[in-house]
DNA sequence: CTGAAAGCGCTTACAG
DNA sequence: CTGAAAGCGCTTACAG
């Protein structure tokens, strides 16, 4: 069996309470009892059971992850992974677990939710996905639970971490407006996609700002399952002829864009989105570090969870600034 | 303020151990106190506090999962993630939570792993890497704490769920047989992982029972990080005009090999190796089946957890059987 | 700077 | 079929 706190102290001839004190290493004990109980800590090998901790504590130094939907394609991309290195990263540095939670359906997910606030498991969540009343989300502000959601939100008074897509927009049509190029296409997934927009918001933004005339004839949206198909497609309707370069707003519509491009034997200059480096012959790309956005989304929640201690609620906002890295 | 159990039986005029059994579903207690009970608690929105049952009762409906480092390109992988959904479809249906533990190098994860085993924060771990001498898995072993390795495991007395790999390479390799093909190529990544061999010992076993003579000529084996060039430029050394198909052992060798096909305008049927559908037109693949991977080492994990209580140590081996999947 | 006491919210024998 | 008591292993005021 693994020793407690009181054999600790036995050992070391003092009070649990002591010992409790040492392992919060606070400045009210003497440096002479301070080693003596890490003597018999160590000799005991002592490690604090952590169940214990929580209940009378009442925080647990767990965060719980929130994912989508087992359907959701989310898991075959490779931002998931990434921004869990991130949050994980910082969370070991904090000394702090993760949980996880996903579910086939809506009902299984939030059941997992219910038991990890209900069951005190937890001492926030982040929540990797968004859609417009998301019960798990209600459930999280019904119960005053500290949560934030990486990526767009669609509540105002919700606290959120994400990239600044405008600006994302507006970087990857700079980036040919610099080379001189004035007919650039833009090609997006799904237009009801707060994604979509804000990306193409930039484009139209840096258009404006160099007074190049917005065409709408080079833009399209693209969406469904297989979204490199109905890429594939819209080129088919662009007037390429006349264009010099495009930019697309993920690294599926590019990949449709490029096999088109490819096989009818058309050079075009093409920029895009990822979270890593795409394996597909771009001209550049915007990456938006999916790392940092991981790192800061939870030293954000760490942030909520000390606000709630002291009775503060603050919204927070973040947009983490990305790169473009060029070939 | 959540209530408490003492509430709860406050309210329903019994003990709080009563209330216990009607949450434990005893068939000691009579149907007549039970629906009190159950009244009560849905009355006052009771829900247990979990860190107190765990502190008790020594088990905590939780498993860890251990991801190997931040910087492996398992992270890449469509595996994981679908692993990941097969754990975690069957631990819901268990009320299990899972909590994970990666890190940017091998002390961090160790950190994990000790304080998930000494803080009495998990039940068993799975761990979705393998490697010889690994500290982590060492260390589980040190302290007899229940766990398995999902893939292929070094030591022979270590509980494991992973992919018959030989009988894949079987499978494969006789699909081509069956069409006539006599002159079948084998190319895989790196020699040293057991999948590689395991996969390329199917292929020999197959060719071997069709009676078709071995020859070294028509298999190569790649590695580095960039797999796909390397197995491009395998394919530049084999016999190509003599060869009617090719035996793949990933989808990144496959990625190589069939640019290279393309590029020079060779047609030739392929087939691979994957967990999900791949973006490749591939001939065929074979499906190996990570969502019930993770199934059966969850399910398999609970086994190891209810034989350590019985005091039993037995040490499973279990392999899952994939699909071939042709176009 | 340190200790004794009380308590966090459960569950588990024990007893009837 | 049910209750009273003890205890899981910590931490937190309170007191000195």
């Amino acid at each position: 069996m693994r020793a407690t706190i009181k054999e600790v102290a036995k050992l070391a001839g003092v009070s649990p309470s002591t010992v409790t004190r040492v392992v919060q290493d606070k400045s009210t004990i003497s440096d002479e009892t301070k080693q003596k109980v890490r003597a018999a800590m160590k000799a005991l090998d002592y490690h604090p059971n952590l169940n214990a901790r929580s209940l009378v504590s009442q925080f647990t130094q767990v965060i719980g992850l929130v994912l989508p939907d087992d359907s959701d394609v989310f898991y075959q991309n490779p931002f998931f992974p990434t921004v869990l290195r991130g949050i994980s990263q910082v969370a070991a540095d904090s000394d702090y677990a993760i949980q996880i939670s996903t579910g086939k359906d809506e009902e299984g997910r939030l059941n997992a939710v219910k038991q990890m606030i209900y069951g005190k498991r937890v001492d926030g969540l982040i929540f990797l996905y968004s859609k417009p009343n998301d019960p798990l989300v209600q459930f999280a502000i019904d119960n005053d639970f500290p949560f934030l959601i990486l990526g767009k939100a669609v509540s105002p008074f919700v606290s959120l971490v994400d990239n600044d897509n405008i600006q994302g927009g507006q970087d990857a049509t700079n980036y040919f407006i610099k080379k001189g190029y004035k007919n650039i296409g833009f090609l997006a997934g799904n237009k009801e996609l707060v994604v979509s927009q804000d990306r193409f918001q930039g484009y139209k933004k840096a258009l404006h700002e160099a007074n190049i005339p917005y065409n709408e004839k080079l833009v399209k949206f693209s969406f469904g399952f297989l979204l490199e198909d109905t890429s594939y497609k819209s080129m088919e309707k662009l007037p390429i002829e006349n264009m010099e370069a495009i930019v697309t707003s993920d690294s599926l519509v590019a990949e449709g864009v490029l096999q088109y491009l490819t096989e009818k034997q058309i050079h075009l200059p093409v920029i895009s989105f990822d979270s890593i480096k795409p394996r597909l012959p771009l001209t550049a790309y915007i990456d938006i570090n999916a790392l940092e956005l991981g790192k800061e989304s939870f030293r954000t929640l760490q942030q909520i969870i000390s606000d709630q201690k002291k009775n503060q609620i603050i919204c927070y906002r973040k947009l983490i600034p990305h790169s473009i890295i060029t070939h």
